[in-house]
DNA sequence: CTGAAAGCGCTAACAA
DNA sequence: TTGTTAGCGCTTTCAG
């Protein structure tokens, strides 16, 4: 390896070494026209000889130009990144981002000191971009992104407001879809637990399920509200049985209530799927490996990422993007 | 489309209105001695008044600190990431760098653009640290990282050569632990399923197996060689079981490849722990729900993201950290 | 097509 | 304790 590492080569240098004036190495170095061919090449020999990368803050400070943008996680709670969710759409970002010059900053908002410092990132601009997924619904961290001269997509639509920018998956779809599964193999007593309703996954399901009942002029009434999690997926498995003894499904808004649920449903002595069908959602790894596995709808989690990142570069770009809905589909395994 | 462009509060903007020099209210923002208490807080007045924020970047150009570090993941593989793992490693970093005002980059070098660019930030200082998890033992990004004029902390060790600075979960411990855990519990003939060989993960919990069967006087030479996948841990599996039908134990070097073995144990008629006794390593969430639950090591992975920033910090600072090997533990679940 | 010169916003050495 | 003065490395008018 060549030994230029130890101090930065500088453009200047650079010009000099082709025998040229600092304004023609920078044409040449960011491709710009009015350059005779005879000094671009001088110039690119010049590159490679001295092994000269241009120096990104300085390149920043002169065009007001940051080239890095933001994946900001807003949540009030750490432990949701313990979902392989976050990753994944890390991997899609990351997949287009990597065709750009741009840097993917990660900022996760969990604490107070998270929040202030994306606060601050969104009024004074320290990126050319943001896309922010915001964990909880009425985020106030969403609000002021909404407003902020920063080009800002969401990860998800928050419950308060569309913000003009988002991708999301189609939970409403798919929340129809599992709930039209279980009408058409036979079911006619179907329940479900929602997920949180301050968040815009948890409606949105919700929303799905009522529809898809509705069209199959069915009984809607069977409901208890969740919170997403396992414990609280068992709680609520016991509340539906207690009130409603007579159900024979169960739409589930997440696959690890349903496997909270599904616990409880064999500890009252029901068959999986015989007395009670289960259907839960987001098909995390997990679901293959239940007892029975678990019918679950998937969600396109790294096109979330890197339809976030495409579209954010389209606005950064100056263009109008439209909103987009990432279809969800079923995924149909022995619980149902 | 909403013009994004607003103009941004200058430090001169600041010193005017507060009546000082610039260099006054630069030292006032860095809190630096030599200036009188009055001035002082005419510069904060003016501060809060104009809501002034430093540019970083202008900042990072005088400074010649960028002020960002960065957090490499090296692999051929993009699929990794599916892993929560790399999640958890982020937000221990992310909790640390919290405290700072430092910002975190993530750069997934599975591309060769992606590594590419990891190489051009190592050789140009592009930013202040660098954090790499290098998920293939012979990464010729490790060499090139060590050899850096970056600060470097490794996530565990390459297999090529040790790091000056690095943090690693004590695998060869955890690996002892839970062979140690079968020989306690009355098992003679246990066999192993590796790891991928060209990992350091991978050869260190095979020597930790080695060891403990040594220790117990015990043979040592059931072995297959795995890949970390539950497709190849049922492979390994079956390998196994026709080499050695004798065996009472299995160490399973991932949890991943444990649940393929299990899922082949029961298809061969074996009972588990009866026949056969199983112990895994990570500890994933999938690992509570096994039939029967799986015993497995715990990594303490939040805690390795910690302490590789702590590190980090430590050597950016001009400090000599020694290098830290993080302890595992076993959690005793059904199976063995 | 070419080069000189004026910044981008901030820090830091040096005088005062 | 103050303020003045150079830069940091690059881009970008603006004359030539």
């Amino acid at each position: 390896m060549t030994d230029h590492s130890r101090r930065q080569v500088t453009l200047d240098e650079v010009a000099e070494r082709a025998g040229v004036s600092r304004s023609a190495a920078s044409r040449v170095i960011n491709n710009a026209p009015h350059v005779s061919k005879a000094k671009r090449e001088a110039v690119q020999r010049a590159v490679t000889d001295l092994g000269y990368v241009p120096n990104a803050t300085a390149r920043a400070l002169a065009t007001q130009q940051v080239g890095a943008v933001v994946l900001a996680i807003s949540s009030d709670n750490p432990q949701v990144f313990a979902d392989p969710f976050f990753a994944e759409v890390a991997v899609g970002v990351n997949s287009v981002l990597e065709e750009t010059e741009l840097e993917l900053i990660l900022q996760l908002a969990t604490s107070s000191r998270g929040q202030t410092r994306l606060e601050q990132l969104l009024r004074t601009r320290q990126a050319d971009g943001v896309m922010l997924m915001s964990m909880h619904g009425d985020d106030p961290l969403a609000q002021l992104a909404e407003k902020s001269d920063v080009p800002v997509v969401f990860g998800g639509t928050p419950t308060n407001f569309e913000p003009q920018y988002y991708v999301d998956a189609d939970n409403r779809g798919g929340a129809r879809l599992a709930t039209e599964h279980l009408v058409a193999t036979g079911r006619r007593r179907i329940a479900t637990i929602t997920g949180r309703m301050d968040e815009s996954a948890g409606t949105a399901r919700y929303k799905g399920y009522q529809e898809a009942l509705a069209v199959a002029g069915l009984d809607a009434g069977r409901v208890v509200y969740g919170d997403f999690s396992e414990e609280g997926g068992g709680q609520a498995m016991e509340q539906l049985l207690a009130e409603h003894p007579d159900l024979d499904a169960v739409f589930v808004a997440s696959d690890q209530m349903a496997i909270g649920a599904m616990r409880v449903l064999k500890l009252a002595g029901k068959t999986i799927p015989g007395d009670v069908a289960v259907v839960g959602f987001n098909d995390v790894a997990l679901a293959r490996h239940t007892e029975p596995p678990l019918t679950t709808v998937a969600q396109p989690i790294q096109s979330l990422g890197r339809e976030m990142a495409r579209m954010l570069l389209a606005l950064i770009a100056g263009e109008s993007p439209t909103p987009l809905i990432l279809p969800t589909r079923l995924v149909q395994r022995a619980s149902s």
